[in-house]
DNA sequence: GTAAAAACTTGCACTGCGTCCAGTTTTCGG
DNA sequence: CCGAAAACTGGACGCAGTGCAAGTTTTTAC
C-alpha cells in the first residue's frame, strides 16, 4: 500500500517534514499564529529559515498541508472509486473521507482562525491543496457538457465542509462534526444528484 | 437615497478612494498584479504609501474592495427585503443583485486570477467584505435551532457564485454570467428552500 | 571502496508588504 | 479667526518570501 522503506534521502525528508510540522503545530499553538515567526519555528526544528521555505511554501501552509503519506493514501483512494458511481455521490465519500483525516488538526485549526484573520482566508487555502486534483478528477468523471455541473459539486461540498467545521463545537466529539458534515452535504446536495436540473 | 452631498472631507475622501482604486486597476491591467507595487500606485496616485494603507488593509483589497457608495445602497437593500421572504430566496436575490454589481470589474479580475495564484486566493477573500454583514443577516432572519441551516445557505450561495465566476467565459456577454448564476442558485438550492430537510 | 554527480542545506542579501510613530497640513465647529 | 479633530506624510522597523553561490550529504557508477 505504502511504500515500506525508500532511500535515506526520502525517509530523511519525510522525517524533517514532520519535524517541522509538529515544531510548528507546537509553537504556534502555545504563542499563537502572529507570535511566532519562521525564524523561531525553523530554530526550534534545527533547520534554517530557507529550508523551511523548501518544505512549506508559505507560513500559513504549515498549518493546512497534508502529510506526504496521507496524500498518496488520499490519492489511491480517488482512482479506487469505481466510475459509474454518481458524481455527487463519489464526491460526498470523497469529502467524507478528507474530513476524518482532518482529526488531530481541526481544534487548533479552529482556535486559530478564531484568533487571527490572517489565518482565516488561508485555511480557505485549506483546500488549494485538493481543489486542482478534485477538480480534474471530477471533471475527468463527467461529460463535457456537465462541465459547470462537476464545478459546482466540487465548490457546493466544499461550502458544506466550510460549515461544518464553522458550526461544530470544538468541545463536542468529532463523531458530531462528521454527523453535521453528513447532514450538510445532505441537505446542499438534494438538487445536485442528478446531472441535468 | 444616498447623501447628496456631506462636507467637504467626506467628499475628498470618498475622491481620494476613486482615485486610487482606478489608478491602481489601470496599473495593474496594464502590467499585472505582482508588477506593480503599493508603492507605485501611491506614487502614481499622488499619495504617500501610509496614505493607500489608511484607504485600503492590504494591496489585494484595492482590487476586491467595494466603493463605499455601492456598499451603503447595498445595506440599504438588505434591510428592504421584508421578513416573510424564505431564507433562501432572499439569498438568492442578494447574490443575483451583488452579482450585477460587479459587472464592470468581473473581467479584469478573472484575467488576474488566472494569472496568479497570489491574487486567485484573495479572490476567495472577495466575500470577506460582506461575509459577516451577510452572516449576521441570516442568522437574525432565522431561528436559533437553524443556525447551521442559515450559514450553509450563505455558503452555498457562495459556492453557486465562484462556480459562475470560474464556468463564465470572458468574451461571452455579462448576461450570460448572469444566467448561469442563476442556474448554479437553482441546482444548489435545491435542497436548502426548506429550513429542515 | 572511491570518485563524480545529484540533491539537499545554509547563510546572505534583496524586494516588498504592512505597521507604527512623530510632525505637519487641512478641515470643521463656534 | 481660532482651537480641536482628522487626514497626510516621511521614515523606520519586523517579517515573509525569493534568488544565489557557496558547502555538505546522499546516491550512483565504476
Amino acid at each position: 500500500m505504502v511504500d515500506a522503506v525508500q532511500g535515506l534521502r526520502e525517509r530523511k525528508k519525510l522525517a524533517a517534514w514532520r519535524t517541522i510540522r509538529s515544531t510548528a503545530l507546537r509553537l504556534i499553538g502555545e504563542r499563537g499564529f502572529d507570535a511566532v515567526s519562521v525564524e523561531d519555528i525553523a530554530r526550534e526544528a534545527g533547520v534554517s529559515r530557507t529550508t523551511f521555505f523548501s518544505y512549506f511554501p508559505s507560513k500559513e501552509a504549515v498549518l493546512f498541508d497534508l502529510d506526504p503519506v496521507e496524500v498518496q493514501r488520499w490519492q489511491e483512494m480517488l482512482d479506487q472509486v469505481p466510475d459509474d458511481v454518481p458524481l455527487w455521490t463519489a464526491m460526498t465519500d470523497v469529502a467524507l473521507a478528507l474530513a476524518a483525516s482532518l482529526a488531530d488538526r481541526l481544534p487548533l485549526q479552529k482556535r486559530l482562525t478564531a484568533q487571527s484573520p490572517d489565518v482565516c482566508s488561508a485555511a480557505q487555502g485549506t483546500c488549494d491543496t485538493f481543489y486542482p486534483d478534485l477538480h480534474e478528477w471530477l471533471t475527468r468523471r463527467s461529460p463535457d457538457a456537465d462541465r459547470v455541473h462537476a464545478a459546482l459539486v466540487l465548490n457546493t461540498a466544499v461550502a458544506a465542509v466550510a460549515t461544518a467545521i464553522e458550526a461544530w463545537d470544538v468541545d463536542d466529539p468529532f463523531e458530531d462534526f462528521l454527523q453535521i458534515l453528513r447532514d450538510c452535504l445532505r441537505w446542499a446536495g438534494a438538487g445536485l444528484a442528478h446531472p441535468v436540473g
